[in-house]
DNA sequence: AAATAATCCCAGTGCAATAGTAGGAAAAAG
DNA sequence: CTTTTTCCTACTATTGCACTGGGATTATTT
């Protein structure tokens, strides 16, 4: 799980359309206006929201994207397993290919497995309502962000 | 905090000088051979760990690296971050340079410092001793290697 | 002293993936 | 039938990674 402005750039847009999930549906050009992004490369990176069937596209003029679901139904793990290229960090056990011959003896592997597996229980665990919850304390009343801040400066 | 091959192969190093610890150094053409690595890469990489201080090195014929400390004195995290360009993952953020102009509002550059925060707690936490004794119950009789699998299998 | 065996240092190269660009076809709305 | 949007495919430029190579330096061995 290796993340890329891809990635990043798909939670940005899904947190757009989260925050404002009661508008209906909403063209890439002002999504990518909005987030100073390329609207060319948005473009295809909805491409691949669509068709994993995260959003839902809407053609023709007034058209655009819309969550399929409520925010509370996406976890970051779900965005950015469907944008990345997956299948690499743990390279001596590949998913459809032969194992590392020193895999049976070998613990550095299982060392990034455990890596993985950490990060993917982490992004499971947190949906965009989540993050909405979070922005709207980091801007106002703190109580779940100063908690996940502690967590974070205790390292 | 990103893994290449330069990372992980610094890890297996690492690890092969802790398990010959009592041997004394050991030449960077033995160890690519062992590990099937390839020795001019090999070397690079023992420059730079040479230089943060984690291994000693010994000139002129006869010579080759050992570990500065025992075993137990090494993370994984602290063997990552002298081997890979570290400063990435949350680029909205930099180390020295000007931050994202969103970064007061944004989330979303909260979630990859998290995740780059949880990461770098697992592996500080993770010595290459604990490797060593999870080899050793891969091998022969399991106990803690299997409650790390648990834990992994759990996601 | 000379040959040998190792680290050190720095430069260059090939490749693959990332991060976009570009152009136009299809669909829906007005 | 014109405009606005998504859709699809191809192309490109840059970057970073994964090495390779050549030689200088240092120490051992003979
Ligand atoms: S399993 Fe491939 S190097 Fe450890
Ligand atoms: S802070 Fe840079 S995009 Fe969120």
């Amino acid at each position: 799980m290796r993340i890329s402005t891809k990635g990043r750039y798909a939670l940005r847009v899904m947190l757009y359309l989260a925050e404002h999930y009661t508008l209906g549906h909403i063209a890439v050009k002002v999504i990518a206006e909005e987030e100073s992004l390329s609207p060319k490369y948005i473009e295809q990176i909805m491409s691949k929201l669509t068709k994993a069937g995260l959003v839902i596209a809407v053609r023709g003029a007034n058209g655009g994207y819309r969550l399929a679901n409520s925010p509370s139904n996406y976890s970051v793990a779900q965005i950015i397993k469907v944008t990345e290229n997956n299948e690499d960090f743990s390279p001596c056990a590949p998913a459809g290919g032969t194992p590392c011959p020193r895999y049976k003896k070998c613990i550095s592997s299982d060392v990034w497995q455990l890596v993985q597996s950490t990060i993917e229980e982490l992004l499971d665990n947190l949906t965009l309502t989540d993050l909405l919850r979070m922005q709207q304390d980091k801007l106002g009343t703190p109580s779940l962000y100063l908690t996940y801040l502690s967590h974070l400066n205790k390292k």
